[in-house]
Order: structure tokens, then C-alpha cells, then sequence
RNA sequence: CGGGGCGUGGCGCAGUCUGGUAGCGCACACGGUUCGGGACCGUGGAGCCGGAGGUUCAAAUCCUCUCGCCCCGACCA
């Protein structure tokens, strides 16, 4: 292909909304823009590259004996009605009436579609196990898109749905999945975890994301640095590293307008570990004190997995629940639920006194108070792992993919049901298993970068070989460059399984935009026709990571361009 | 939804505080000189200053409303 015959925008100053690496690359190095706020159009670049991500994808898929079918966007509400996620679900669905006045709404994800199909047309044992995959766009109002094509609100999507008899069927349709997942990051040249995940609203039991470590993600993983516990933070327990506990009798402290623990613990000069941070939540029940050790702070989801949908408390409330101003409330004396973190049930420490001013030191949590014992802090760096008490640490990622196991959430009210051996009727048993394309190939750039610009891993990059004719007056040199085009793009690409993608850059400009473009966009190898060289009979192949250049005679020039090639990372 | 920032040729910005009728760099077009890391010289085209209303002899500039975009937070099936 021939660089004039394409749409390559490049920009030299990058628009100054762009803040992500991967969104301000992509769009300096022509291969996105931006319509709207999480509304990209794909130019001719990109799209290269998310057709190689989709051709990976429909492989691994299929290696599962994953059928690729194609539904509909637009849905009707009747069957979001049904599982109730028409009303569950806020203003991050885009809702519509047709001509008749009918709700209708955008897909945000099919397990809907997919169930209802699955109800319509299974009706034995005999019929499954069946996995039905789709690579499609998913519409989602999105409350804040965000870092360029990493969250917008209309994104391709691949997403597969299994239907088995039971649950070890679904523990197999699971593991095949995260089996391929597995394969097509590592295809497409990304670092990334498998991590314990919160199911949430998908419903079901145990789910699992794949995250890309970058700067740039939303999520924060805590991973074991000596095992292999890694979990999402939004559900991950951690050990919070033990101390040595003074021998403090009970004893009142005056603490004058010092509330906050930080402030206690600046006025007594007493490290943050030795209090009770003591926070009032309140639930449709009623009160609910929630207990924290001084230097943790609340995980808001693991709370209302125990006492369900809360919020903290303001100052007048506390005011009115425990006639003692906010900062100075603790558990001593205090005869409503107590909710503690685990960390306190040893050791001595101060709380507030219920009292103004005042703070209690020696408060012995398994003698002075009673109360339920449950994970409830955040996991922070330095933490210690649940399983083998080593060190935690937290890292930022991007979520590529995420496995979900639905069991009978969407089949029970749909009506999704067969007969099994025994002509019982039963539900189908669920999973469903999402992958953002757009999110691999921006975790791509997040991970593969310099300064000069994108660097793409040979699968997943838009050409495999660009060629740079740095005179384009030259005869000899466009003679060259044209044959090798050619020649190359005859060749099988075994990475590709299709035959060589060769970027021949013919514009009519100066040697240094050629090198700054082709440094920009990315492409793996580049070959430098220059006259300089030529004369010498060489020509150069330079490897985009490592910029290492090989000078290359001119006989058994493709041969050994090839070979690079092949043993280029 | 809460907090912050920004809207001026295609892109990056100055001008706004202190009102006087719009400028710089890049990009673009043409001519010439150049040609191994985003060339140089010359000429030229391109902006009703996000929009609406108001104040004023006069508004990019002041006031009110509104729309859009970005960032932090909440939310995220």
C-alpha cells in the first residue's frame, strides 16, 4: 500500500484535550479523532489494527468452538423488562421510543439478546453446550468518558455468551475462556493479570478481569509480590501490617478541637495505628458504627455487601445520635451495632471519649466493646497477603477483559430451559466474557512507547514493514523501493497467516518527515532506501523498539529482510 | 451529579485584568533554493473570537444566560 493512497493525519502539536498517552499518540499519529465527548472515529490506521485484533480474537474464539453470530443494537424493552435491568439499569442506558411509541433502547451488552435467543431455540441436553460470540459495538451513556478510546460510549465489543447443562459445564465453557484470554493478550503483545473481581451488577458468582498495568487505567490491582493472590481493589483483602501495642491503661485525654485522627495523633505525637477511626453509617435499619484502625480507611463495597446500601453520616446526625459533636464519638459505652475491622481485635488503642474534647486511651477492643468482626478497609501498598502474609503492592491498570460466571440470572427469567437426561426441564447455566478492542490496542500503545511515538508488537501493528525511498528523484531509489514493495507483499507472513503488509511511504518530502512519521505511526521495521547507502550497495532496516539498524546488501535483499523481520520482537 | 479548567483561522497559542474593530508559530496554496531526522526565502488564502441576549458611541475584552470540550471526584452491567 501506498502511503499517498492512504489517510494518514499526522499532527505535530497534539490538541490540548488530549492528557493519556495512548489518546495523544493516536491522535498525533493519524490514527483516531474525536466527534464528540466518547465518540471516536477510527481512520484507516486504526482500523488496520482493530481488524487484526478482531482476526486474532475470531481465532482463539473459534479454538473454543465459539460460533460467531451478530445481534441486533437496537432492542426492545420488553426483555430488559423481564430480568429488571430496564429499571436497574440509570441514565447510563440510551433509551429511544420507535415510530409506534414502543420503548426501545440501545444495547450496553447482550446477555439479554443472547438468552432470549437461547430460550427460543434450545430445548434439549442434546443441543449443548453452546458458546454464541459477537464482535460488535455496545452503546453506554457514560457518566464521564474519558483518556481518549480507553472509555467512551460507543466502543466494539467481543462478547460471548455460554449456555451448559450444569455447573461443572460452566466451570469448563469459564476455564476455556480465560484460556483463550490468556492467548489473545499474550498474541497481542500485552502485559496483563488475570485478577479476582467484583461481580456487581452482572450478577453471579465469582467473575475474573484481565488488566493491563499502566499508568493511565482506572482500576488499582493489589498484587502478592511472593504468591499469586492478585485481586482488583474494589474487592481485594489485605493483612494490615501488625504493631506493638503500648500498655496503656483506660485514661481520659484531652484533645481540644482536634477531631480527625490525623489531628489527634499530630496533637499526642502518637503514630495513627494506635486509633480507632469511628465512623457512623446509616442504613434503611438504622445505625451502624463502623470501626477502622487509624491509618485505614473504609471500603464503602465490602460495607454494603454486610449491612447493605448505606451513607456516612453528617455532623448533625451524629450530633443528634450521640449528643457529642463529630470527632469525638467512639465505641466505649455505645449500645447500637458496632461493624469493626479485623486489624483491631487485638491491642490497646485510643478512641474517642463521647466527650467533648476529649479522646479515651486504652481501649481494649476484645474487653471494652463488642462488636462484629469483618474485612472492611482498603488495601493499601505495604499490606500483607491473605494467603502468605508477604508483602502487597498496588498498581494501576486497564481492564481489557473481564469473565463472568452468571449461573441462572438472565435463563430463570427468561425462561431459558431444557430438558435434561431425565426429561426434567432446567435452566440453561451462564457465563458471559467481554473484551474491549479498542482498550487492547490503546493498553497496547499505553505499554509499547517512546518518546518518538507508538510502538507496535508485529501482531497487532496496522503494516508490518514500512518502506522509506528517501529521494523520491532518485530512479534508482524508487526502482528499489517499488520492487521491494512488490516482492515483499508476495510473501507469506506467518505472525499474520496472510501475506506481508508493506507501507511504502511515496510522498514527495524531506528525508526527516519520513522519519519522525514512520517513528510516529509505529510500524515494526522500517527500510531506508537513501542514496548514501546505495552507493555502497546497502540498504538499512532499522527495528522500531530497539532503533538498532542493519545494513543489508543488496543481493538476497527480501531474504534477509524477512529474517529480521521474523526475529524482531 | 459535585469541584476545577478551557473555548480566538486546521493545530498550538497571545490578546481579555485596563473596551477602540484580531495577531504569532506550525499547517495549507503558488514560485524559487534545498533534500539522511519535522528546511529556507518570497507571495497568498483562510477566523462574523462557541452561541444568544444585554451594557456602551464602540465588545474577543464588561454583565447575564446557554452550549461544548478536558481534568479530579461520584458512578461504571
Amino acid at each position: 500500500m501506498r502511503y499517498t493512497q492512504l489517510f494518514i493525519p499526522t499532527l505535530r502539536e497534539v490538541p490540548a484535550e488530549a492528557e493519556a498517552i495512548s489518546h495523544k499518540l493516536l491522535l498525533k499519529a493519524g490514527y483516531i479523532r474525536q466527534l464528540a465527548s466518547g465518540l471516536y472515529i477510527f481512520l484507516p490506521l486504526s482500523w488496520r489494527v482493530l481488524n487484526r485484533i478482531s482476526k486474532i480474537l475470531n481465532e482463539e474464539m473459534y479454538a473454543i468452538n465459539a460460533q460467531e453470530i451478530t445481534m441486533p443494537i437496537l432492542h426492545p424493552a420488553e426483555i430488559w423488562q423481564i430480568t429488571g435491568r430496564w429499571y436497574d439499569i440509570k441514565e447510563e442506558m440510551f433509551r429511544l421510543k420507535d415510530r409506534t411509541g414502543r420503548d426501545m433502547c440501545l444495547g450496553m451488552t447482550h446477555e439479554e439478546i443472547m438468552t432470549w435467543l437461547a430460550s427460543k431455540e434450545i430445548r434439549s441436553y442434546r443441543e449443548l453446550p453452546q458458546i454464541w460470540y459477537q464482535i460488535q459495538t455496545k452503546l453506554r451513556d457514560e457518566a464521564r468518558p474519558k483518556s481518549g478510546i480507553l472509555r467512551t460510549r460507543e466502543f466494539i465489543m467481543k462478547d460471548s455468551y455460554s449456555f451448559d447443562i450444569d455447573e461443572e459445564g460452566l466451570e469448563k465453557s469459564y476455564n476455556l475462556h480465560a484460556k483463550a484470554y490468556h492467548k489473545i493478550f499474550t498474541r497481542c503483545g500485552l502485559k496483563f493479570y488475570k485478577v479476582e473481581s467484583d461481580p456487581g451488577m452482572m450478577g453471579g458468582a465469582c467473575a475474573h478481569e484481565f488488566m493491563a498495568p499502566s499508568p493511565a487505567g482506572e482500576d488499582e490491582i493489589v498484587i502478592c509480590e511472593k504468591c499469586d493472590y492478585i485481586a482488583n481493589i474494589e474487592i481485594a483483602r489485605s493483612i494490615s501490617p501488625s504493631v506493638n501495642h503500648p500498655s496503656w491503661e483506660l485514661e481520659e485525654v484531652f484533645t481540644p478541637q482536634k477531631r480527625t485522627v490525623k489531628e489527634v495523633s499530630e496533637f499526642l505525637s502518637i503514630n495513627p495505628v494506635h486509633f480507632i477511626k469511628s465512623l457512623l453509617l446509616i442504613t434503611s435499619e438504622g445505625y451502624v458504627l463502623a470501626l477502622l484502625r487509624g491509618d485505614q480507611d473504609l471500603h464503602e463495597k465490602k460495607m454494603s455487601k454486610i449491612i447493605g446500601q448505606f451513607r456516612i453520616a453528617q455532623k448533625d446526625d451524629v450530633l443528634s445520635h450521640f449528643n457529642v459533636e463529630a470527632g469525638f464519638i467512639g465505641p466505649l459505652g455505645y449500645k447500637g451495632k458496632i461493624i469493626a475491622d479485623i486489624s483491631l481485635k487485638e491491642g490497646v488503642y485510643i478512641a474517642g471519649a463521647n466527650k467533648l474534647n476529649y479522646h479515651i486511651k486504652g481501649v481494649n477492643p476484645s474487653i471494652h466493646f463488642a462488636a462484629q468482626w469483618h474485612d472492611i478497609h482498603i488495601a493499601k501498598d505495604g499490606d500483607m497477603c491473605p494467603h502468605c502474609s508477604n508483602k502487597l503492592k498496588i498498581e494501576k491498570a486497564i481492564e481489557i477483559g473481564n469473565i463472568f460466571k452468571l449461573g441462572t440470572k438472565y435463563s430463570i427469567p427468561l425462561n431459558a430451559l431444557f430438558l435434561d437426561k431425565k426429561g426434567v426441564e432446567r435452566p440453561m447455566i451462564m457465563g458471559s466474557y467481554g473484551i474491549g478492542l479498542a482498550r487492547v490496542a490503546a493498553a497496547a500503545v499505553e505499554q509499547n512507547h517512546d518518546e518518538d511515538g507508538i510502538i507496535w508488537t508485529k501482531t497487532i501493528a496496522p503494516f508490518d514493514i514500512e518502506i522509506l525511498p528517501l529521494n523520491m528523484n532518485d530512479k534508482q531509489t524508487i526502482e528499489l523501493a517499488t520492487a521491494l514493495h512488490d516482492n515483499l507483499s508476495e510473501i507469506y507472513n506467518s505472525i499474520t497467516d496472510k501475506n506481508m503488509d508493506v507501507l511504502l511511504d511515496d510522498r514527495h518530502v524531506r528525508p526527516g518527515v519520513k522519519f519522525k512519521d514512520a517513528d510516529l505511526i509505529g510500524i515494526p521495521l522500517q527500510i531506508i532506501i537513501g542514496e548514501r547507502s546505495l552507493k555502497n550497495n546497502i540498504i538499512e532496516v532499522k527495528r522500531r523498539r530497539t532503533k538498532e539498524i542493519f545494513k543489508i546488501p543488496l543481493k538476497h535483499l527480501e531474504a534477509e529482510i524477512v529474517k529480521i523481520y521474523y526475529d524482531t520482537e
